[in-house]
DNA sequence: CCACCAGAGCTC
DNA sequence: AGCTCTGGTGGC
């Protein structure tokens, strides 16, 4: 809303009446008008106090004061006009760097700029607390520079970092995509640098006001952390993103934020430079700057083996096999012989993946989010699907097992794909003498053969692990996400490096020897497609991947835009809610694709987010706060 | 008699 | 969503 109209002046006797646009923290997308008392407004970027709905709330002074009658608001509502009740700061509390990124954010990721600021701010700020931010620098001549260094081996990135951090006084902030890997680099530091540097808390609370307080008032010129330090409040020279096609980056409530993106709008509005780290670029990296890789595995440790040489594993009342080969329980013994660990590896947890009635076929669904259920066995020690409980794949909720065929009535549930649970067994029988472990809590002693899925891969970084074996691999690329192979190809990369180190590397920790380490991978189709890229490079990768995304139009050549309407309790309004906002869509000429269902969301394809943000600004207005707000993700690669 | 809590109601 | 007002309950 805001100011438009500006042509139009119904109340001529009002000329004088000052206001300005408050942005109130909150899902709605508009800015609010208050007016105010007082010769001088409050600066963009201030907050105010200001009363809504019965109470009062802290919003952000947007824009310069205007008068009344060069609002779009109905005549009508100069009556109900509200003043701006407090002002609470001298100077932006953000600083113009933040504040316009708050912007940035809300129309990228269509979510206006309210709820932009909530993510950016620790509560104190949205509280009205006092709080300093740190002043802006004179203005650079600089100009924005993008660097990449894609190497496998994590020592040669962080020993490239350091050299970064330590060549300058310049102000650095060097993201990892795990909390943990920060604090390790951190406390790795020489002196001089730790001196200068301070980590960032993963948690939120009274340690992350102390490091929004601390990094403004210039205590550390330099901040390491995971994803949350996007925000930290200062200027920065240089921003360094390590892993950077990591999907951790991405934030995991909505609007889902990609901190890589927020980081290299940073270095873009502070005409900074970005340094972009990794084993292998994003695509949305390698589609602008076409990096080369280097480094490929060695092809003797890439063993491929085809899962059609598998044994029968006959598992009492499920269907389907857990794939194991001759060669798989070679290299498995081999291996665990030398002293050290093995993992398998494998996506699917629990027992069984799925459950159906044998008689009619029906699958479980789960009853909150119609999603496919899978079988976990309690900790009751007893194993088979009698014994289980049932789980949702995709929000966790956990059922009784019904007795019955919930639509035929009949009696005999029959499991499907069977799951981790029922690999341990398994794999204690086929290998002998050495411990076969399932959830890790703390470094095995002995060599021990792991189970687990792709989150195993973290603990490379800190156990001798000279195998890794993927027991289906297949099925990790052939999920329905556009981005399942990329996500496929990049686990089974990071699993022929992760953790390992480099011959002749010399600053290396002594703690664990670093040898080969071989990468099996188990398929009904050995080296082909994707897979070849493997021992060909990323490069070779993202050739072929982009041209295909490119042809079926998915991100990063197109945004998809999921539209979650609001779970109010009466499902009547919901339908005719989702039926207005289609036909908004409609008029704008945006093409949505309902899957019809009622939970299911709505689904948009655009080039940009202009034009949608536009259609759907009318619905996000803070009147509708009743009905609730649509949630809007949108995916960008 | 009042402290405490859940639910309702409201939003330039 | 976040804020306050309301009215019921229960402790002393």
């Amino acid at each position: 809303m805001g100011k438009a109209d500006r042509g139009r002046s119904a109340l001529n006797g009002d000329l004088g009446l000052r206001c300005i646009d408050v942005v109130v923290p909150g899902p709605w997308w508009n800015a609010l008008v208050y007016a105010f008392d007082g010769e001088s407004a409050p600066a963009e970027g201030v907050r105010v106090k200001v009363p809504l709905g019965r109470g009062e709330r802290v919003g952000f002074a947007a824009g310069p004061a205007y008068d009344f009658s060069e609002t779009a608001m109905p005549p009508g509502a100069l009556k109900k006009l509200k003043y701006v009740k407090e002002v609470l700061d001298e100077t932006p509390p953000l600083g113009d760097e933040l504040w316009s990124l708050a912007g940035w954010i809300g129309k990228t990721f269509l979510c206006g700029m309210g709820e932009a600021l909530q993510i950016i701010c620790p509560t104190p700020i949205l509280q009205g607390e006092p709080f300093s931010p740190c002043p802006a620098p004179p203005g650079k001549n600089g100009a924005f520079q993008e660097i990449l260094f894609y190497h496998p081996l994590d020592e040669e990135r962080f020993a490239y970092y350091r050299e970064r951090l330590s060549n300058t006084g310049e102000r650095v902030l060097l993201l990892f995509p795990e909390a943990k890997e920060s604090a390790v680099f951190f406390t790795r530091l020489p002196k001089e640098i730790k001196a200068n540097a301070l980590l960032w808390p993963s948690s939120g609370g009274k340690k992350l006001w102390d490091a929004w307080n601390k990094t403004a008032s210039g205590e550390a010129r330099i901040v390491i952390g995971a994803q949350g330090a996007v925000f930290a409040p200062f200027y920065f020279d240089e921003f360094i993103v390590d892993d950077e096609s990591n999907p951790a980056y991405l934030f995991h409530r909505s609007p889902r934020l990609s901190a890589r993106s927020l980081t290299g709008r940073r270095a873009q509005f502070l005409k900074g430079r970005i340094v972009l780290g990794g084993r292998m670029p994003s695509g949305k990296t390698f589609l602008r700057s076409h990096p080369e890789c280097q480094v490929v595995p060695d092809r003797k440790n890439l063993v491929f083996v085809d899962m059609g040489r598998s044994f029968k594993t006959v598992i009492r009342g499920i269907e389907g096999q857990i794939p194991l080969t001759r060669a798989l329980i070679e290299h498995t013994q081999a291996t665990l012989s030398q002293g050290r660990h093995v993992f398998w590896i494998m996506d699917r947890k629990g027992q069984a993946g799925e459950v159906c009635c044998s008689d009619c076929g029906e699958t479980l669904y789960c009853s909150r989010c119609g999603s496919v259920m899978r079988t976990e066995s309690e900790n009751t020690g007893n194993t088979g699907p009698q014994n289980a409980i049932l789980r949702c794949v995709r929000c966790g909720l956990k059922e009784a097992l019904p007795a019955q065929c919930p639509a035929c009535r009949g009696t005999l549930l029959l499991g499907k794909r069977p799951g981790l649970e029922e690999l341990l067994p398994l794999a204690a029988r086929y290998v002998k003498g050495y411990d076969v472990l399932s959830d890790v809590k703390q470094k095995p002693a002995a060599p021990s053969l792991i189970l687990g899925t792709r989150k195993l891969l973290s603990l490379c970084s800190s156990l001798d692990v000279g195998l890794v074996a993927w027991l289906d691999l297949d099925a990790e690329g052939r999920k329905v996400e556009y981005n399942a192979r990329f996500q496929a190809f990049s686990m089974v990369w990071e699993s022929c490096w992760r953790g390992l180190r480099q011959d002749g590397d010399k600053d290396a920790p002594k703690e664990r020897p670093r040898e080969k380490r071989i990468v099996l991978i188990q398929t009904r189709r050995p080296g082909s497609g994707w897979q070849r890229s493997l021992w060909l490079g990323w490069d070779h990768f993202w050739k072929r991947e982009l041209q295909e995304r490119k042809h079926l139009n998915v991100p990063p050549y197109s945004l998809w835009v999921q539209i979650d309407l609001p779970d109010k309790k009466d499902g009547t309004n919901r339908h005719a809610d989702k039926q207005t906002l289609l036909q908004m869509l409609e008029k704008a000429n945006i093409f949505a694709m309902d899957p019809g269902d009622e939970k299911s969301p709505l689904w948009v394809t655009v080039k940009s987010t202009d034009r949608l943000a536009a259609a759907l600004a009318p619905r996000f207005e803070i009147k509708h706060s009743r009905l609730g707000f649509p949630v809007v993700t949108v995916w960008t690669e």
